[in-house]
DNA sequence: GTCTATAAATGGATAGAC
DNA sequence: GTCTATCCATTTATAGAC
């Protein structure tokens, strides 16, 4: 993945390394990466692109040079962070089994996800306290994200054929409840610490939580 | 509310309105409203100090003579905030219910109030982007809200004992998982719209949804 | 494509009159 | 307590050399 780090470094590889001359999808990488961690860090408005440059080996005028401006850079984040999660799910693989452990399947692997990747949440917390502005302008994000919801079709319709889920679930609906519970925790653990003096990270009750959310998805389908 | 509003206004009443002589709680709560919706639409970072001035019918010096600092001034706006909720979860009477109707109850004034005060929703969503930090050094907002906590324990206890309520459910578990699912829904709807193309405020869904979060609660309760 | 240096504008904060 | 006018640090963005 970075293996194509200079192609003409070697060019001026004394000089006291005044000057790197590198690939630009690199550099772009480079950049999209630290913009993302200082995005998250401290929102569009409080992050600083003078702060971003100095996470990468490039300066600033580099930045500018690929990105054009914060907001254009903002958007690549974005793209690029919505670009992960749906690599996870497509990757679910949930043919052959039974609709409730898929089901409790799909949970826990939406659940894990977001634990893991709190960075991913705070983005997309951030989006929408700027109401999507960036998320709407951006290529067609929509249709390939929309795709969670004919895995949740198909894995509903299933269930009701195999008697153990109730019929009459939106899966949009569903989706929302599985996304708001798995979201929240992660989002919004900094004011539940403050107010209620409990660590959300904390093993024991991450544990307590992923078990709480798979059961509360499967009693609501129950039939 | 607003019935005390110019104290010695009388002695320049003509003078082409130049000096505005008020009671410093008015102009305070007045900067305090101004203010909240300017962070709620532009984060803390993003709201600008001239534009909350201009949503009132005061000027820059006057915030900084009664705040200090845009910092202070957002802190400030942060615990109004909470104490509206708080008043809320204060007025909640349950006692006379059987423990499911009380739980559906408290569900649903909780789903209502998030749906209600999206501004709410927004200061939230971006206080934790802020990692809770002006939460924190404000003084003791955390035992006047954990409030909430002993109301779903004494819930909990009587359904176990009316026998509809299994037992074993951590209350503040339970917390998180209302409101998970009623903050959610507001915060992320921007984001939500932008993806899937559903307007998660439109009515039809408001209502399917909030019958969703009352049977998934009461379902994952259910002994 | 990448750097040094700087322009241009913005925005938090205050001086000083009333 | 409130206003007009302004200071000054910060920050986005670019010019121009290599």
């Amino acid at each position: 993945m970075d293996d194509r780090v200079a192609k003409g470094a070697a060019a001026k590889a004394n000089a006291g390394e005044t000057r790197r001359v590198r690939d630009a999808e690199t550099t772009r990488g480079e950049i999209i990466a630290a913009a993302r961690a200082e995005f998250a860090a401290k929102g569009f408005s409080g992050a600083r692109v003078d702060d971003i440059a100095a996470r990468t080996r490039t300066t600033k005028p580099a930045i500018y040079y690929h990105f054009h401006s914060k907001e254009e850079l903002y958007t690549a984040v974005l793209e690029t962070a919505y670009a992960g999660m749906r690599e996870v799910e497509q990757n679910l693989n949930l043919d052959g089994l039974p609709a409730a452990e898929a089901m409790r399947r799909l949970v826990e692997v939406s659940f894990d996800y977001h634990a893991d990747h709190p960075d991913w949440v705070r983005l997309v917390s951030i989006e929408n306290t700027h109401e999507a502005r960036h998320l709407a302008g951006s290529a067609s994000i929509g249709e390939r994200n929309a795709a969670v919801i004919g895995v949740l079709r198909g894995l509903l319709e299933r269930g009701v054929r195999e008697e153990v889920f109730r019929s009459g679930i939106d899966p949009m609906d569903l989706h929302l409840m599985i996304s708001s519970l798995c979201f929240h925790r992660v989002s919004n653990r900094h004011t539940w610490g403050a107010i209620f003096g409990r660590d959300l990270q904390a093993p024991e009750h991450v544990g307590a939580q992923r078990v709480m959310i798979v059961e509360a998805v499967l009693r609501y389908l129950r039939a």
